[in-house]
DNA sequence: TTGTAAGCGTTATCAA
DNA sequence: TTGATAACGCTTACAA
């Protein structure tokens, strides 16, 4: 591989100037930038980056971890801030957890072995504090955090305004007539969801609403089918659920008992993945703003990631699944 | 940060001697490589790759290249790849391309001045040869293709067997009854939509029947709704479509025009899409073995990228979209 | 078994 | 504006 030396060597000065007139360094005298500038692309020199990262003591990449890259939501952030770091020159090197605590400690001390300029997380379901990414990361890799964020961790946060989504999405099946409205709640080890659970809790209370049944640990779609199951028997007439999937599973249950949707029974996701508008019926469900939510990540590490939260709000996308009214909406 | 010179300093010894425990070589005394150790973890040390990397003339990263990471079936060959390069101690640094030719050219030259020990890319539907492939990253950098290869590049290739796939879901088509046969053929750009095209007409040939209508460049539902409307026109009462989302697409068209599937009209697609079993009706699809494929590129990488083909086999999923005569299927 | 010394390719500092 | 020099942290002949 062809080195600046050797550039150097061919134009008989030293790599000193190679490398400022390789940099963009205004030290340089312009007839001698296009004379490197030449050789350089005669030579087909290539930039060592590992080589250039060691002296500049920082690299040029950014970690991101997510739970798994192939949920659309996860995959949507990365795209977004994918789009905003390449811009500013940076690569992304993305790491998954499978939502295992060990995975994302494997993950984080990857991370900082490479010496990634920065780290964008999204904790896994196991971990429930974030103890182990302070004491990996140290302080010396910014550390930002989206949708879910240990609160005790320093750095920025961008979350998805779950308290108002999950009120909003409830109040909108009481709008539509429900009257004993249970919830998916997800798991509570996860502050998004907690966040999602008052919000819910607090739109019944606020419609003068009795306390409905809850049940926690439900994220696939076997444990959603399980809980619609005793919803059911509890006498629940809707379901909030705080992810797609548990709902999407809530759903075949609910037909397979011969329940109407949303005539018998309403029903309101989470996230607003893909198949939600593939499904008979199709599925309403609290939209996530993904890329926005990758995008805002990636220019809050730009920005130094100051500590701070940034709030971006949910959109709820009716579809049939909870239209008992036949809201028009396109 | 803790340097190894900083153990060696407060143990009384030398970096190499550091260096040695700390990377296993066998030339060290027990009881030094205890002490190192020891000092080590009470410092907090962290090895620092990028130093290591520089020094060793190469990294323990692995470049991959896909189109969308947001699609199901790259984001599950990803999900292969990392699973057998993490056991053998490799991150994965992951790019897209969004379909585009200059992001391609650009993530190559991302993965290349990172010095990547490896690259396993699937090109971009535009690009339609591999020689900025082979002039980007030399032959210094082992390439395993994937899925969508270019035959013309050295290394190693996994591949769906696309031919027989196609061959078999047309036979199927033509077993349920129907006649009319015609194809949503991809891109011609890319050689598996064109090997998927050969085995639809092979099958078509070999059952004795008439060349069918054929529609290149769908991609996207938009072009399979619009293709589906011709193909009705044109007296077709199936459809092999090349991609799940144009079947999509196409199913939207049938269904609009009043037509029953799967009685009036058949319809296979391919890639298995998780959407596909969420449709009304639900959508047989060719799948595509996306873990496996991502597993057996890791595997041709770890062996050392040699020249040849991994032909991974598809299996017809079927489901309603075809199912005519009602074959069971769980 | 350990130490010495050189160097991977680049960039920052200082001097010219 | 350019050059000389050192250093980033690690690995590895070679010598002891």
């Amino acid at each position: 591989m062809v080195t600046i030396t050797e550039i150097a060597q061919a134009l008989g000065i030293t790599p000193s100037t190679v490398s400022r007139a390789l940099t963009g360094s205004p030290r340089v005298k312009p007839s001698t930038r296009q004379a490197v500038e030449k050789m350089a692309a005669e030579m087909g020199y290539q930039r060592n980056v590992v080589a250039s990262n060691l002296r500049r003591g920082r690299s040029d990449i950014v970690g991101i971890i997510v739970p798994r890259i192939n949920r659309g939501f996860f995959s949507s952030v990365i795209g977004g801030a994918e789009q905003v770091l390449n811009e500013a020159g940076l690569s992304v090197l993305i790491c998954q957890t499978h939502e295992r605590y060990e995975d994302e400690v494997r993950a984080l001390k990857t991370l900082r072995t490479n010496r990634v300029c920065g780290v964008l997380l999204s904790h896994a379901i196991e971990s429930s504090d974030g103890s182990h990414v302070a004491e990996i990361l140290g302080d010396q890799i910014p550390l930002v955090q989206f949708d879910r964020v240990f609160s005790g961790l320093p750095g920025a946060k961008v979350v998805n305004d779950n308290f108002n989504g999950a009120y909003t999405a409830t109040r909108h099946l009481i709008d539509q007539g429900y009257r004993h409205i249970g919830t998916l709640a997800g798991y509570m080890s996860s502050e998004a969801y907690v966040q999602r659970l008052e919000g819910f809790r607090t739109a019944l209370f606020d419609a003068g609403m009795a306390p409905a049944v809850e049940f926690p640990d439900t994220i696939v779609p076997e444990t959603g089918h399980e809980a619609a199951l005793k919803a059911l028997e509890a006498g629940c007439d809707a379901l909030y659920s705080a992810g797609d999937f548990s709902a999407l599973g809530a759903i075949q249950a609910l037909k397979e008992q011969g329940c109407r949707i949303p005539e018998d029974f309403g029903i309101v996701g989470t996230a607003n993945e893909s198949f939600t508008a593939l499904m008979t019926p199709t599925l309403s469900s609290l939209a996530l703003k993904a890329s926005e939510i990758g995008r805002a990540a990636a220019r809050a590490f730009l920005d130094g990631a100051p500590a701070g939260e940034t709030v971006i709000p949910m959109e709820l996308i009716i579809r049939q699944s909870s239209n008992k009214k036949q809201i028009w909406q396109k």
